[in-house]
DNA sequence: TTAGTATATATAGGATAACAAAATATTATT
DNA sequence: AATAATATTTTGTTATCCTATATATACTAA
């Protein structure tokens, strides 16, 4: 698996939004979860994540709560709120549209 | 075409690439070609387009040369060098590596 | 003839977002 | 007691994309 770092701009926040969309998550798991379902390709930064949840939050695409936890210790969970469902649903056809014109470049169509 | 501004940064040096390897170009028709062959996606404006070819310039990937056309106006060819040429191959595999590992959070693979 | 459009390259300035790294704090393991 | 794992936050740096402007020529339309 050869990675570039470059690639994950300008999709980290719709990563994020698939996958709240499956679970209300919090960030560390986040983070867990996005690494392992992508075999290890996807090792979000906490100055990646963490920033971009809040700027999710402010958005309105996401809602996150404090949980205590039985020991205490507090935790943020975050999810999809209706205004985030809808731009997940738009960003699923940006994606497609965005690999589409790439390939459009990278394999020319044939005449 | 819905498209997404964000998209493009971190892949507009692959395409950039890919479309030389194919074809030495100057960079007003690079614009046009991408433009005409994405059907409209991509609309690469100057402060991006030039400054990234100085970019792949200095880097040792592609190499221009400026031409003058017989009214007496040049033009800046670039043509990709052996090493743009190895760059494209990896870039090539990290790209689609990249759209696996997507494809993994978006649809996650049913057991 | 004058204005606008197309061609063609370059660069300064601002915005966004990714990374590294450190700060903080608790819990679990060795 | 020390270290690793968990968990969130923030600061500073870097990269790159966009807007806008500057420069200059050629062609077309009013």
């Amino acid at each position: 698996m050869v990675q570039k770092r470059e690639l994950i701009k300008g999709n980290s926040d719709s990563l994020l939004l698939c996958l709240l969309a499956q679970q209300s998550m919090y960030g560390y798991q986040i983070i867990k979860e996005l690494e392992e379902r992508s075999q290890g390709y996807f090792q979000f930064k906490e100055g990646t994540l963490y920033p971009a949840l809040h700027r999710l939050e402010k958005a309105g695409l996401i809602l996150g709560k404090w949980q205590m936890l039985s020991n205490g210790r507090p935790r943020r969970y975050y999810h999809l709120t209706a205004k985030g469902h809808t731009k997940l649903s738009t960003e699923r056809v940006q994606w497609q549209d965005f690999i589409n014109a790439v390939n459009l470049i990278l394999q020319p169509a044939e005449i």
